[in-house]
DNA sequence: CCGGGTTGGTTCAATATTTGAACCTATGGT
DNA sequence: ACCATAGGTTCAAATATTGAACCAACCCGG
């Protein structure tokens, strides 16, 4: 692992959860040397990156995060693109939407929408990164991503965030050929213990998924009518998505066939 | 230069005219060897912070930004709190207004307000980083930041932007001693040949500036009377702002005491 | 006001990582 | 078929990174 992975490492461990990090903190999260862990803080800190309250001495994410995203909202606005289709979707099929895109070996969700129909209804923590092997999410795009990046997945540590979550790298596989039968990956109770999801792999230019759609629904309203009823407007929402993205699905997703569209 | 510095300034690199970066280009921008800089273009998308675009094989920033963008803002919202006394101070005085904050040696803009009032009317292009010795905002900074980071940017390269700006170090250090004086920083047609702006520096809870807030006025309008019109509802905002980011003027600056309110 | 615990930060020799000149490959133009 | 350009890779040499030990400031109970 180089220098510059390990930096980011740190940014990374940011959330809404956990804003400010001290320097023991980091030591503890990322279990490196201190003098190393306050060297990278301190080069992060310098160009922007990091900011270190005067008071507490904690360190927050810096204004340099906020230009670069208005630089990619600018010129790339997945997120705006994507925006409308998840709300529409959540109004359709009333039920958590979120959409998420590939950042390395895990996903990382970018908008959200509730439709705050129910009494009950799923609540989603964005800015928390989420694991491919234990969300629909995940299971989606791991199934169509690269093979190498497939097989490190399930060669690596499995987190268990549940009782029911797969932690076997050859369920998994069984999962994985699931998905790839039907373009669809759906999991329940893997990350949280109340939800079961369902996911579609979103695409842009290249042929390989860079995220993924998904509609997360209470586990006791996951009837299975429920779940067959959510599949067609699901869909259409991530082939929307994928076209204003300027992808289309490759030969081997099963969203490629037009007519094997989920009705 | 550590390695994380030289990764981090690849990022920097992208702006709103410039959101695609080949390697090439990579390579005549920072002026170091091509393998170096394939490899921490390699390390930043394994760590989903650029992607490539799979056909023209430039780089572009990647998913990573949107997620710690969102967490900044939803756990510190500078942005969120700035914006309304931009968009007001804007109104008032009729000119561009905008607010940016240190990054480095840097300031990195982070909102703008047009009033949209006049014909002709200053443009400012969010998401390019300011230098610090050749904008009103920079010299608000650089008159109290601290004493090595000003004698880093004096005895540094002084980029000329424009015939007015001013390279020499002693004349700066005359401007700096003026802003000191004031509070108030103004420079004219030093970074845009047709402009000139005022600015004052922000502060959050340390005793260092965290940025400017600022006016731009186009040179053909910026009569002394309307210079001295804008200097109290820029400073008012600036306290504004200060205030709501929990910090306080330094004895070291004149908006520190009270009385010296420009009216 | 003392003393022990906690947290942030620094030093410097040992060492692992980064570096870059040269090389390879693919693509597009003529 | 050729050359030019751009992206990407290799491996020995050089350099930056590393971490155990150390220091300093703060907090808190006695």
């Amino acid at each position: 692992m180089g220098t510059i992975t390990k930096a980011l490492e740190l940014l990374d461990l940011f959330s809404k959860s956990r804003p400010e990090i001290g320097l023991g903190e980091f030591v503890k999260l990322v279990g490196r040397d201190k003098a190393t862990v306050h060297r990278h803080l301190v080069e992060l800190m310098q160009n922007g990156w990091l900011e270190q309250d005067p008071a507490s001495r904690a360190y927050r994410l810096g204004p340099a995060i906020l230009r670069l995203s208005a630089v990619r909202e600018t010129t790339y606005p997945t997120r705006a693109l994507i925006r409308p289709v998840v709300r529409q979707l959540s109004e359709d099929v009333g039920e958590l939407v979120h959409a998420s895109l590939l950042q390395g070996d895990q996903l990382s969700p970018i908008f959200f929408a509730d439709p705050g129909r129910y009494g009950v209804q799923v609540h989603f923590n964005l800015s928390e990164l989420l694991p491919l092997h234990a969300t629909s999410s995940g299971l989606a795009v791991l199934a169509f991503c690269a093979p190498d990046q497939q097989e490190r997945i399930l060669t690596g540590a499995l987190t268990a965030y549940t009782k029911a979550t797969t932690t076997d790298p050859e369920t998994l596989r069984a999962l994985i050929e699931d998905t790839r039968q039907t373009g669809i990956a759906g999991i329940s109770q893997a990350f949280d213990a109340e939800v079961a999801s369902q996911a579609i792999a979103v695409y842009g230019p290249g042929d390989r998924p860079i995220g993924a759609l998904s509609v997360s629904v209470p586990s006791v309203r996951a009837t299975p009518e429920h779940r067959q009823n959510i599949r067609g407007p699901l869909t259409r929402a991530a082939r929307d998505i994928t076209r204003s993205l300027g992808g289309t699905y490759p030969p081997d997703h099963p969203l490629s066939r037009h007519e094997a569209e989920v009705t």
